[in-house]
DNA sequence: TAGTGGTCTAGACCACTAG
DNA sequence: TAGTGGTCTAGACCACTAT
Protein backbone atom coordinates (compact mmCIF):
# COMPACT_ATOMS: atom_id res chain seq x y z
CA UNK A 1 0.00 0.00 0.00
CA UNK A 2 2.84 2.64 0.57
CA UNK A 3 4.01 2.07 -2.77
CA UNK A 4 0.55 2.34 -3.77
CA UNK A 5 0.42 6.06 -1.82
CA UNK A 6 3.78 7.15 -3.19
CA UNK A 7 2.68 6.07 -6.85
CA UNK A 8 -0.01 7.96 -6.60
CA UNK A 9 1.14 11.26 -5.27
CA UNK A 10 4.29 10.47 -7.59
CA UNK A 11 1.46 10.60 -10.35
CA UNK A 12 0.34 13.92 -9.28
CA UNK A 13 3.98 15.65 -9.80
CA UNK A 14 4.87 14.32 -12.85
CA UNK A 15 1.40 15.16 -14.45
CA UNK A 16 1.92 18.80 -12.59
CA UNK A 17 -1.39 18.33 -10.76
CA UNK A 18 1.09 19.44 -8.12
CA UNK A 19 3.94 21.82 -8.89
CA UNK A 20 7.34 22.76 -7.61
CA UNK A 21 6.14 23.81 -3.61
CA UNK A 22 2.75 23.17 -3.69
CA UNK A 23 1.97 21.77 -0.58
CA UNK A 24 0.48 17.83 -0.29
CA UNK A 25 -2.08 16.65 1.62
CA UNK A 26 -1.20 16.28 5.07
CA UNK A 27 -0.52 12.83 6.55
CA UNK A 28 -3.90 12.57 8.08
CA UNK A 29 -5.75 13.15 4.79
CA UNK A 30 -3.58 10.98 2.77
CA UNK A 31 -3.95 8.28 5.37
CA UNK A 32 -8.00 9.20 5.43
CA UNK A 33 -7.89 9.31 1.66
CA UNK A 34 -6.47 5.97 0.79
CA UNK A 35 -7.74 3.88 3.64
CA UNK A 36 -4.30 3.32 5.55
CA UNK A 37 -2.74 3.68 8.42
CA UNK A 38 -0.96 6.97 9.41
CA UNK A 39 2.30 5.13 9.28
CA UNK A 40 1.88 4.08 5.55
CA UNK A 41 0.81 7.08 4.63
CA UNK A 42 4.39 8.60 6.34
CA UNK A 43 6.04 5.63 4.71
CA UNK A 44 5.40 6.75 1.31
CA UNK A 45 6.08 9.95 1.69
CA UNK A 46 9.50 9.09 2.91
CA UNK A 47 9.85 7.08 -0.34
CA UNK A 48 9.24 10.18 -2.12
CA UNK A 49 12.06 11.98 -0.02
CA UNK A 50 14.24 9.50 -0.69
CA UNK A 51 13.82 10.07 -4.45
CA UNK A 52 13.90 13.63 -3.99
CA UNK A 53 11.06 14.57 -5.10
CA UNK A 54 9.23 16.42 -1.76
CA UNK A 55 11.26 18.24 1.34
CA UNK A 56 8.57 17.53 4.76
CA UNK A 57 9.23 20.64 7.23
CA UNK A 58 7.93 19.87 10.67
CA UNK A 59 4.80 21.74 11.86
CA UNK A 60 4.07 23.33 8.31
CA UNK A 61 3.70 20.18 5.66
CA UNK A 62 5.16 17.84 2.78
CA UNK A 63 6.06 20.09 -0.53
CA UNK A 64 6.95 18.85 -3.97
CA UNK A 65 10.36 20.05 -3.94
CA UNK A 66 11.57 22.39 -6.15
CA UNK A 67 14.77 21.68 -8.54
CA UNK A 68 17.40 23.84 -7.80
CA UNK A 69 18.97 25.47 -11.71
CA UNK A 70 22.28 23.44 -11.57
CA UNK A 71 25.07 25.54 -11.98
CA UNK A 72 27.08 24.04 -14.86
CA UNK A 73 30.73 23.71 -14.35
CA UNK A 74 32.34 23.49 -17.60
CA UNK A 75 36.14 23.58 -18.12
CA UNK A 76 36.28 27.19 -19.17
CA UNK A 77 36.10 28.01 -15.26
CA UNK A 78 39.91 27.51 -15.10
CA UNK A 79 40.59 29.83 -18.11
CA UNK A 80 44.09 31.29 -17.00
CA UNK A 81 42.88 35.01 -18.31
CA UNK A 82 40.59 35.17 -15.31
CA UNK A 83 42.99 34.16 -12.42
CA UNK A 84 45.64 36.59 -14.07
CA UNK A 85 43.42 39.29 -14.13
CA UNK A 86 42.35 38.58 -10.92
CA UNK A 87 39.66 36.78 -10.46
CA UNK A 88 39.00 33.85 -7.98
CA UNK A 89 37.98 30.67 -10.40
CA UNK A 90 34.96 30.53 -7.53
CA UNK A 91 33.97 33.83 -8.52
CA UNK A 92 34.18 33.79 -11.83
CA UNK A 93 32.23 30.74 -12.16
CA UNK A 94 29.41 31.51 -10.19
CA UNK A 95 29.00 35.08 -12.02
CA UNK A 96 28.84 33.92 -15.53
CA UNK A 97 25.88 32.38 -14.34
CA UNK A 98 24.09 34.68 -12.40
CA UNK A 99 24.91 33.81 -8.50
CA UNK A 100 26.60 35.06 -5.93
CA UNK A 101 29.32 33.19 -4.37
CA UNK A 102 30.90 32.96 -1.09
CA UNK A 103 33.69 30.92 0.94
CA UNK A 104 34.21 30.06 4.65
CA UNK A 105 37.18 28.59 6.07
CA UNK A 106 36.96 26.20 7.61
CA UNK A 107 40.80 25.13 8.23
CA UNK A 108 44.14 26.41 7.41
CA UNK A 109 46.77 23.82 8.66
CA UNK A 110 49.62 21.32 8.23
CA UNK A 111 48.31 17.92 8.19
CA UNK A 112 49.68 14.11 7.29
CA UNK A 113 48.16 13.18 3.91
CA UNK A 114 45.64 11.12 3.22
CA UNK A 115 45.67 8.04 0.94
CA UNK A 116 43.99 9.66 -2.08
CA UNK A 117 45.69 12.72 -1.98
CA UNK A 118 49.30 11.17 -1.12
CA UNK A 119 48.39 8.72 -4.34
CA UNK A 120 47.86 11.59 -6.58
CA UNK A 121 51.10 13.92 -5.39
CA UNK A 122 52.88 10.34 -5.48
CA UNK A 123 54.60 11.26 -2.00
CA UNK A 124 54.36 8.38 0.69
CA UNK A 125 50.75 8.34 3.33
CA UNK A 126 51.18 10.40 6.00
CA UNK A 127 53.54 13.14 4.65
CA UNK A 128 53.19 16.16 6.15
CA UNK A 129 51.13 18.66 3.28
CA UNK A 130 49.31 22.00 3.79
CA UNK A 131 45.58 22.11 3.79
CA UNK A 132 43.38 25.17 2.68
CA UNK A 133 39.23 23.59 3.73
CA UNK A 134 37.00 25.35 2.91
CA UNK A 135 33.29 25.73 2.39
CA UNK A 136 32.07 27.27 -0.49
CA UNK A 137 28.52 28.98 -0.47
CA UNK A 138 26.50 29.80 -3.45
CA UNK A 139 23.51 32.09 -3.18
CA UNK A 140 23.96 31.66 0.90
CA UNK A 141 23.70 27.88 0.65
CA UNK A 142 26.53 25.31 0.88
CA UNK A 143 27.57 23.83 -1.98
CA UNK A 144 30.77 21.85 -1.44
CA UNK A 145 33.43 21.09 1.49
CA UNK A 146 36.95 21.72 -0.60
CA UNK A 147 39.83 20.85 0.79
CA UNK A 148 43.19 21.83 -0.88
CA UNK A 149 46.30 20.12 -0.36
CA UNK A 150 49.76 21.81 -1.63
CA UNK A 151 53.15 20.13 -1.04
CA UNK A 152 54.94 22.13 2.11
CA UNK A 153 57.96 23.34 -0.29
CA UNK A 154 55.27 24.99 -2.91
CA UNK A 155 53.34 27.30 -0.56
CA UNK A 156 55.95 27.75 2.40
CA UNK A 157 56.14 31.80 2.06
CA UNK A 158 53.44 31.96 0.08
CA UNK A 159 49.85 33.42 0.60
CA UNK A 160 48.13 30.71 -0.16
CA UNK A 161 48.83 30.06 3.74
CA UNK A 162 46.68 32.74 4.75
CA UNK A 163 43.02 33.53 5.04
CA UNK A 164 43.21 35.98 2.20
CA UNK A 165 44.84 34.51 -1.15
CA UNK A 166 44.89 37.78 -2.82
CA UNK A 167 43.61 38.58 -6.23
CA UNK A 168 43.63 35.48 -8.59
CA UNK A 169 43.25 32.95 -5.78
CA UNK A 170 45.65 29.86 -5.12
CA UNK A 171 46.25 30.17 -8.75
CA UNK A 172 47.71 33.17 -9.25
CA UNK A 173 49.85 32.78 -6.48
CA UNK A 174 50.93 29.18 -7.89
CA UNK A 175 52.38 31.02 -10.67
CA UNK A 176 54.12 33.72 -9.24
CA UNK A 177 55.81 30.88 -7.22
CA UNK A 178 57.35 30.00 -10.89
CA UNK A 179 54.79 27.13 -11.53
CA UNK A 180 53.44 27.10 -14.95
CA UNK A 181 50.22 25.75 -14.53
CA UNK A 182 49.51 23.35 -17.36
CA UNK A 183 46.48 20.88 -17.15
CA UNK A 184 44.05 19.42 -14.87
CA UNK A 185 42.63 16.09 -13.81
CA UNK A 186 39.33 15.76 -12.67
CA UNK A 187 37.69 12.69 -11.34
CA UNK A 188 34.89 12.21 -9.80
CA UNK A 189 32.26 9.36 -8.14
CA UNK A 190 29.11 9.73 -6.59
CA UNK A 191 27.52 8.43 -3.23
CA UNK A 192 24.94 9.32 -0.40
CA UNK A 193 25.68 12.01 2.09
CA UNK A 194 27.58 11.00 5.57
CA UNK A 195 25.56 12.59 8.80
CA UNK A 196 27.44 14.58 8.99
CA UNK A 197 28.23 16.42 5.69
CA UNK A 198 24.14 15.85 5.15
CA UNK A 199 24.63 18.62 8.00
CA UNK A 200 27.50 20.47 6.45
CA UNK A 201 25.59 20.80 3.12
CA UNK A 202 22.63 21.16 4.66
CA UNK A 203 20.99 18.41 1.98
CA UNK A 204 17.98 17.50 1.23
CA UNK A 205 16.89 13.99 2.23
CA UNK A 206 17.20 12.03 -0.96
CA UNK A 207 20.37 14.23 -2.18
CA UNK A 208 23.61 12.52 -3.28
CA UNK A 209 27.50 13.56 -3.03
CA UNK A 210 29.50 14.15 -5.31
CA UNK A 211 32.99 13.28 -5.10
CA UNK A 212 35.63 15.26 -6.45
CA UNK A 213 39.56 14.84 -6.88
CA UNK A 214 40.95 17.73 -9.23
CA UNK A 215 44.70 17.32 -9.68
CA UNK A 216 46.54 20.45 -10.96
CA UNK A 217 50.16 20.24 -13.02
CA UNK A 218 52.56 22.11 -14.38
CA UNK A 219 54.73 22.34 -17.40
CA UNK A 220 56.95 19.98 -15.74
CA UNK A 221 54.07 17.69 -15.02
CA UNK A 222 54.35 17.85 -11.23
CA UNK A 223 51.12 17.89 -9.65
CA UNK A 224 50.89 21.12 -7.96
CA UNK A 225 47.31 21.09 -6.06
CA UNK A 226 45.18 18.14 -5.36
CA UNK A 227 42.03 19.19 -4.24
CA UNK A 228 39.12 16.85 -2.82
CA UNK A 229 35.86 18.65 -2.79
CA UNK A 230 32.84 16.85 -1.44
CA UNK A 231 29.55 18.74 -4.14
CA UNK A 232 25.80 18.86 -3.10
CA UNK A 233 24.66 16.67 -5.83
CA UNK A 234 21.45 19.06 -6.07
CA UNK A 235 23.38 21.84 -7.22
CA UNK A 236 25.76 20.06 -9.88
CA UNK A 237 25.82 19.71 -13.60
CA UNK A 238 29.73 19.08 -15.25
CA UNK A 239 30.38 19.35 -18.59
CA UNK A 240 33.40 18.27 -20.54
CA UNK A 241 34.07 18.29 -24.27
CA UNK A 242 36.96 16.68 -25.87
CA UNK A 243 38.52 15.62 -29.15
CA UNK A 244 38.46 11.82 -29.94
CA UNK A 245 41.71 9.88 -29.14
CA UNK A 246 43.21 8.62 -32.10
CA UNK B 1 17.39 6.66 19.33
CA UNK B 2 16.75 5.41 16.39
CA UNK B 3 19.91 7.68 15.15
CA UNK B 4 21.91 5.97 18.36
CA UNK B 5 21.11 2.58 17.41
CA UNK B 6 22.68 3.71 13.48
CA UNK B 7 25.51 5.55 14.77
CA UNK B 8 26.29 2.59 16.43
CA UNK B 9 26.07 -0.07 14.22
CA UNK B 10 28.04 3.07 11.74
CA UNK B 11 31.12 2.86 14.08
CA UNK B 12 31.59 -0.83 14.21
CA UNK B 13 31.80 -0.72 10.47
CA UNK B 14 33.89 2.35 10.34
CA UNK B 15 36.43 0.60 12.21
CA UNK B 16 36.23 -2.63 10.74
CA UNK B 17 34.59 -4.08 13.51
CA UNK B 18 32.30 -5.18 10.92
CA UNK B 19 33.81 -6.05 7.59
CA UNK B 20 32.08 -5.92 3.88
CA UNK B 21 29.73 -8.39 3.81
CA UNK B 22 29.87 -9.83 7.58
CA UNK B 23 26.19 -10.12 8.50
CA UNK B 24 24.59 -7.90 11.49
CA UNK B 25 22.79 -8.88 14.47
CA UNK B 26 18.74 -9.34 13.64
CA UNK B 27 16.72 -6.53 13.77
CA UNK B 28 15.32 -8.51 17.47
CA UNK B 29 18.73 -8.92 18.42
CA UNK B 30 19.40 -5.46 17.87
CA UNK B 31 15.91 -4.32 19.46
CA UNK B 32 17.25 -6.37 22.87
CA UNK B 33 20.13 -4.60 22.98
CA UNK B 34 19.87 -1.36 22.73
CA UNK B 35 16.25 -1.65 24.53
CA UNK B 36 14.55 -0.24 22.04
CA UNK B 37 11.39 -1.70 19.98
CA UNK B 38 11.43 -3.22 16.96
CA UNK B 39 10.49 -1.16 14.99
CA UNK B 40 12.76 1.66 15.85
CA UNK B 41 16.16 -1.23 15.20
CA UNK B 42 14.50 -1.19 12.29
CA UNK B 43 14.48 2.54 11.31
CA UNK B 44 18.40 2.60 12.39
CA UNK B 45 18.76 -0.23 9.79
CA UNK B 46 16.76 1.90 7.28
CA UNK B 47 19.15 4.60 7.65
CA UNK B 48 22.38 2.77 6.76
CA UNK B 49 20.89 1.44 3.60
CA UNK B 50 19.97 5.06 3.06
CA UNK B 51 23.40 5.88 3.26
CA UNK B 52 24.30 2.39 1.26
CA UNK B 53 26.10 1.44 4.01
CA UNK B 54 24.63 -2.03 4.42
CA UNK B 55 22.16 -4.08 2.59
CA UNK B 56 19.02 -6.35 3.59
CA UNK B 57 17.97 -9.85 2.40
CA UNK B 58 14.72 -10.68 2.90
CA UNK B 59 14.81 -13.91 4.65
CA UNK B 60 18.17 -13.77 5.28
CA UNK B 61 19.23 -10.83 6.94
CA UNK B 62 21.10 -7.38 6.88
CA UNK B 63 24.96 -7.49 5.89
CA UNK B 64 27.58 -4.63 5.50
CA UNK B 65 27.44 -3.96 1.73
CA UNK B 66 30.86 -4.42 -0.51
CA UNK B 67 31.65 -1.57 -1.75
CA UNK B 68 32.06 -2.52 -5.91
CA UNK B 69 35.34 -1.53 -7.79
CA UNK B 70 34.23 1.55 -9.72
CA UNK B 71 35.01 1.34 -13.02
CA UNK B 72 36.62 3.99 -14.16
CA UNK B 73 35.81 5.79 -17.37
CA UNK B 74 38.12 7.59 -19.01
CA UNK B 75 38.27 9.14 -22.40
CA UNK B 76 40.40 6.73 -23.92
CA UNK B 77 38.05 4.40 -23.97
CA UNK B 78 37.01 6.27 -26.51
CA UNK B 79 39.95 6.08 -29.11
CA UNK B 80 39.96 5.56 -33.00
CA UNK B 81 42.09 2.60 -32.91
CA UNK B 82 39.53 0.57 -31.35
CA UNK B 83 36.62 0.36 -32.55
CA UNK B 84 38.47 1.26 -35.89
CA UNK B 85 40.01 -2.34 -35.10
CA UNK B 86 36.41 -3.77 -35.09
CA UNK B 87 36.41 -3.75 -31.11
CA UNK B 88 33.03 -1.76 -29.36
CA UNK B 89 33.72 0.89 -27.02
CA UNK B 90 31.68 -1.20 -23.92
CA UNK B 91 33.90 -4.15 -24.72
CA UNK B 92 37.39 -2.52 -25.15
CA UNK B 93 36.52 -0.50 -22.13
CA UNK B 94 35.32 -3.35 -19.56
CA UNK B 95 38.50 -5.78 -20.66
CA UNK B 96 40.46 -2.97 -20.29
CA UNK B 97 39.69 -3.70 -16.31
CA UNK B 98 39.21 -7.03 -16.61
CA UNK B 99 35.27 -7.09 -16.73
CA UNK B 100 32.64 -9.11 -18.89
CA UNK B 101 30.68 -6.20 -20.92
CA UNK B 102 27.55 -7.43 -22.40
CA UNK B 103 24.39 -5.57 -23.57
CA UNK B 104 20.41 -6.05 -24.28
CA UNK B 105 18.53 -4.53 -26.84
CA UNK B 106 15.56 -3.25 -24.76
CA UNK B 107 14.06 -1.34 -28.22
CA UNK B 108 14.79 -0.08 -31.73
CA UNK B 109 12.52 2.49 -33.04
CA UNK B 110 11.60 5.57 -34.93
CA UNK B 111 10.56 7.99 -32.38
CA UNK B 112 9.55 11.78 -31.24
CA UNK B 113 12.83 13.50 -30.14
CA UNK B 114 12.33 14.48 -26.51
CA UNK B 115 13.62 18.02 -25.28
CA UNK B 116 17.50 17.13 -24.32
CA UNK B 117 17.84 15.35 -27.33
CA UNK B 118 16.32 18.11 -29.93
CA UNK B 119 18.33 20.97 -27.95
CA UNK B 120 21.46 18.69 -28.53
CA UNK B 121 20.64 17.78 -31.86
CA UNK B 122 19.41 21.50 -32.56
CA UNK B 123 16.24 20.26 -33.96
CA UNK B 124 12.61 21.28 -33.05
CA UNK B 125 11.10 18.86 -29.79
CA UNK B 126 9.33 16.04 -31.32
CA UNK B 127 11.37 15.85 -34.61
CA UNK B 128 11.29 11.75 -35.59
CA UNK B 129 14.62 10.18 -34.61
CA UNK B 130 15.64 6.85 -34.30
CA UNK B 131 16.50 5.62 -30.85
CA UNK B 132 18.52 2.16 -30.17
CA UNK B 133 17.83 1.70 -26.34
CA UNK B 134 19.91 -0.96 -24.51
CA UNK B 135 20.79 -2.16 -21.22
CA UNK B 136 24.64 -2.70 -20.80
CA UNK B 137 25.95 -5.50 -18.09
CA UNK B 138 29.10 -5.54 -16.60
CA UNK B 139 30.10 -9.04 -15.23
CA UNK B 140 25.95 -9.41 -15.65
CA UNK B 141 25.06 -6.87 -13.65
CA UNK B 142 23.42 -4.17 -15.62
CA UNK B 143 25.08 -0.67 -14.90
CA UNK B 144 23.79 1.70 -17.67
CA UNK B 145 20.09 2.19 -19.54
CA UNK B 146 21.85 4.07 -22.32
CA UNK B 147 19.64 5.06 -25.10
CA UNK B 148 21.76 6.55 -28.64
CA UNK B 149 19.48 8.45 -30.99
CA UNK B 150 20.10 9.45 -34.18
CA UNK B 151 18.65 11.69 -36.72
CA UNK B 152 16.76 9.58 -39.77
CA UNK B 153 18.82 10.80 -42.42
CA UNK B 154 22.24 9.20 -40.36
CA UNK B 155 20.91 5.86 -40.05
CA UNK B 156 18.60 5.13 -42.64
CA UNK B 157 19.92 2.27 -44.69
CA UNK B 158 22.89 1.70 -41.93
CA UNK B 159 23.74 -1.53 -39.78
CA UNK B 160 22.74 1.26 -36.60
CA UNK B 161 19.10 0.06 -37.12
CA UNK B 162 19.95 -3.28 -36.69
CA UNK B 163 19.96 -5.61 -33.67
CA UNK B 164 23.75 -5.99 -34.20
CA UNK B 165 25.71 -3.17 -35.65
CA UNK B 166 28.75 -4.94 -36.63
CA UNK B 167 32.17 -5.26 -35.72
CA UNK B 168 33.24 -1.48 -34.31
CA UNK B 169 29.37 -0.62 -33.28
CA UNK B 170 27.92 2.45 -34.18
CA UNK B 171 30.95 4.90 -34.50
CA UNK B 172 32.70 2.60 -36.82
CA UNK B 173 29.58 2.47 -38.90
CA UNK B 174 29.02 6.16 -38.68
CA UNK B 175 32.66 6.82 -40.23
CA UNK B 176 31.80 3.95 -42.80
CA UNK B 177 28.79 6.37 -43.93
CA UNK B 178 31.02 9.40 -44.03
CA UNK B 179 30.74 11.25 -41.04
CA UNK B 180 34.06 11.86 -39.51
CA UNK B 181 33.72 11.85 -35.98
CA UNK B 182 36.12 14.34 -34.01
CA UNK B 183 34.53 15.93 -30.82
CA UNK B 184 32.51 14.57 -27.50
CA UNK B 185 30.34 16.87 -25.06
CA UNK B 186 29.84 14.55 -22.03
CA UNK B 187 27.46 16.13 -19.72
CA UNK B 188 26.20 14.72 -16.64
CA UNK B 189 23.93 15.31 -13.20
CA UNK B 190 23.51 13.24 -9.96
CA UNK B 191 19.72 12.20 -9.01
CA UNK B 192 18.40 9.80 -6.96
CA UNK B 193 16.44 6.70 -8.86
CA UNK B 194 12.94 6.74 -9.88
CA UNK B 195 10.99 3.31 -9.04
CA UNK B 196 11.56 1.35 -12.49
CA UNK B 197 15.18 2.32 -12.80
CA UNK B 198 15.95 1.02 -9.46
CA UNK B 199 14.37 -1.96 -10.70
CA UNK B 200 16.35 -2.18 -14.43
CA UNK B 201 19.69 -1.56 -12.76
CA UNK B 202 18.88 -4.03 -9.63
CA UNK B 203 20.08 -0.67 -7.24
CA UNK B 204 20.73 -1.56 -3.96
CA UNK B 205 19.22 1.55 -1.55
CA UNK B 206 21.07 3.85 -1.32
CA UNK B 207 22.83 4.33 -4.63
CA UNK B 208 22.08 7.69 -6.85
CA UNK B 209 22.20 7.49 -10.49
CA UNK B 210 24.40 9.81 -12.59
CA UNK B 211 22.35 11.05 -16.29
CA UNK B 212 24.97 11.11 -18.75
CA UNK B 213 24.69 13.36 -22.21
CA UNK B 214 27.01 12.35 -24.61
CA UNK B 215 27.27 14.33 -28.06
CA UNK B 216 28.97 13.27 -30.45
CA UNK B 217 30.14 15.68 -33.11
CA UNK B 218 31.50 15.09 -36.43
CA UNK B 219 34.80 17.55 -38.16
CA UNK B 220 31.58 19.73 -39.79
CA UNK B 221 30.59 20.58 -36.07
CA UNK B 222 27.58 18.26 -36.24
CA UNK B 223 26.28 16.53 -33.67
CA UNK B 224 25.76 12.94 -35.03
CA UNK B 225 24.69 11.07 -31.92
CA UNK B 226 23.10 12.11 -28.80
CA UNK B 227 23.41 9.08 -26.15
CA UNK B 228 21.47 9.58 -23.00
CA UNK B 229 22.86 7.11 -20.20
CA UNK B 230 21.65 6.27 -16.71
CA UNK B 231 24.42 4.91 -14.94
CA UNK B 232 24.14 3.05 -11.75
CA UNK B 233 25.90 5.14 -9.10
CA UNK B 234 28.20 2.70 -7.44
CA UNK B 235 29.37 1.42 -10.80
CA UNK B 236 31.26 4.37 -12.21
CA UNK B 237 33.69 6.54 -11.68
CA UNK B 238 34.41 9.63 -14.06
CA UNK B 239 38.35 10.72 -15.02
CA UNK B 240 38.62 13.76 -17.85
CA UNK B 241 42.52 15.45 -17.97
CA UNK B 242 42.31 18.90 -20.17
CA UNK B 243 44.85 21.61 -20.68
CA UNK B 244 43.65 24.61 -18.67
CA UNK B 245 42.17 26.54 -21.77
CA UNK B 246 44.07 30.17 -21.89
C1' DT C 1 9.73 -25.58 10.49
C1' DA C 2 12.45 -21.88 12.47
C1' DG C 3 14.49 -17.64 11.58
C1' DT C 4 14.88 -13.56 9.04
C1' DG C 5 13.37 -9.08 7.15
C1' DG C 6 8.84 -6.44 5.22
C1' DT C 7 4.33 -4.39 5.85
C1' DC C 8 0.67 -2.77 8.36
C1' DT C 9 -2.36 -1.25 12.31
C1' DA C 10 -3.62 1.67 16.44
C1' DG C 11 -2.34 4.77 19.40
C1' DA C 12 0.69 7.79 22.62
C1' DC C 13 3.51 11.54 22.95
C1' DC C 14 6.96 15.08 21.24
C1' DA C 15 8.67 19.22 18.39
C1' DC C 16 7.93 22.81 15.47
C1' DT C 17 4.97 26.50 12.97
C1' DA C 18 1.64 29.94 12.62
C1' DG C 19 -2.11 32.72 13.80
C1' DT D 1 -3.99 26.90 20.62
C1' DA D 2 -4.62 24.11 16.52
C1' DG D 3 -2.32 21.86 13.01
C1' DT D 4 1.59 19.70 11.15
C1' DG D 5 5.34 16.29 10.81
C1' DG D 6 8.69 13.14 13.93
C1' DT D 7 9.53 9.36 17.14
C1' DC D 8 8.34 5.47 19.58
C1' DT D 9 5.75 1.34 21.39
C1' DA D 10 3.34 -3.27 21.02
C1' DG D 11 1.77 -6.48 18.37
C1' DA D 12 -0.24 -9.02 14.09
C1' DC D 13 0.65 -11.04 9.94
C1' DC D 14 3.21 -11.76 5.44
C1' DA D 15 7.27 -13.21 2.36
C1' DC D 16 11.44 -15.27 1.75
C1' DT D 17 15.55 -18.41 3.07
C1' DA D 18 17.56 -22.32 4.81
C1' DT D 19 17.48 -26.79 6.87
Amino acid sequence: MQVRVADDIRLKIETGTLGPSDQLPTLDELAADHLVSLAVARKAVDLLKQQGLVITIQGKGTFVRERPTARRHGIDRYAKSRWRSGQAILTAEAELQGHRAGQLIRELAETAAPAGVAERFKIPVGTPVWVRRRTTLVDDRPNQLADSYFELDVVNGTRIREDDTGPGGSYARLEESGFELDEITEEWSVRMPTGPESAALRLPAGTPVVDLFRTTFDTMGRPVEVMLAVIAGDMVQMSYRFKIPD
